[in-house]
DNA sequence: TATACTGTGTATATCGTTATATACAGTATA
DNA sequence: TATACTGTATATAACGATATACACAGTATA
């Protein structure tokens, strides 16, 4: 009944995403199986280190998003999501992502070639000296 | 002393960031030539139907980024950028913002191949039944 | 120097997001 | 059914982002 999150008092962006996120990672990649029961929001909250209601919120948004299941007085569980349905949901929003990308390169006049080339640029960044996972939260240790 | 941009007060995107992007566009994509004096705050804000300090931060903002330089009691030009400073400043925008796309990528356990197959989607989306210009304002009309 | 234009600085209103406390309601089970 | 756990709903505090008014200061020029 303990799951791997981490929080980040330092960053910018706010706990309930960086909860969020953390999440819904584990769940569509798989970490956390279908039908698994997570912690409940007050215990998960002591081990955050935040309130209830944020937890609560976390739990909320993954729900309606269809990667929770919750049943009021029982806790709350990994939904059962079709593998197509997950992995429609998961490019869905890598997409919009980068729309956002996209549109910030046309509006400076980027050719799709330029494009292009930045992202693999970046991603040799992000992935060099990594394992393969999204984890750049340890500086030192 | 006439500049061609268009607010749209449906989007969700704030006013002041709608006029920035649009004029560092301009001034970027050189549609702006060095040198070039622009409306004053007062003109521009009396024509986008804002207020004057929301102008004000506009002109700011780009002169902090370099595009601008500003002098009091005469007016706000476009600043003589060398072109390889430009460029850079350019390159550095449009990497940030794919940077934001490849981190949810990441999180989501997409390979850099489908990041890469994404962005060709969305760039192919974006570019067809346009000219080439970053405008999708005009559903009606 | 008077005036009519430039940009600037301070102080403030408004709104949405983030985060919270606390009281309420459903469920399992001894 | 008592109790000890689940999630839920309402109201609100705190903060930051957005946008503003208005008084102030520099510049050009008749």
């Amino acid at each position: 009944m303990w799951i791997p999150i981490q929080i980040d008092e330092n960053r910018p962006e706010p706990l309930y995403h960086q909860i969020e996120t953390q999440l819904r990672g584990l769940i569509l990649g798989e970490e956390l199986a279908e039908g698994t029961l997570l912690p409940s929001i007050r215990e998960l909250a002591v081990a955050l280190k935040c309130s209830v209601i944020t937890i609560r919120r976390v739990y909320q948004d993954l729900e309606s998003e269809g990667l929770l299941r919750t049943r009021q007085g029982t806790g709350t569980f990994v939904a059962g999501v079709d593998a197509v349905v997950r992995e429609g949901h998961r490019h869905e929003r890598v997409v919009e992502a980068f729309e956002k990308a996209v549109e910030t390169g046309l509006q400076l006049h980027c050719t799709p070639q330029e494009m292009e080339s930045i992202l693999r640029d970046v991603i040799a960044r992000r992935t060099a000296g990594r394992k393969g996972e999204a984890d750049d939260r340890a500086s030192e240790e």
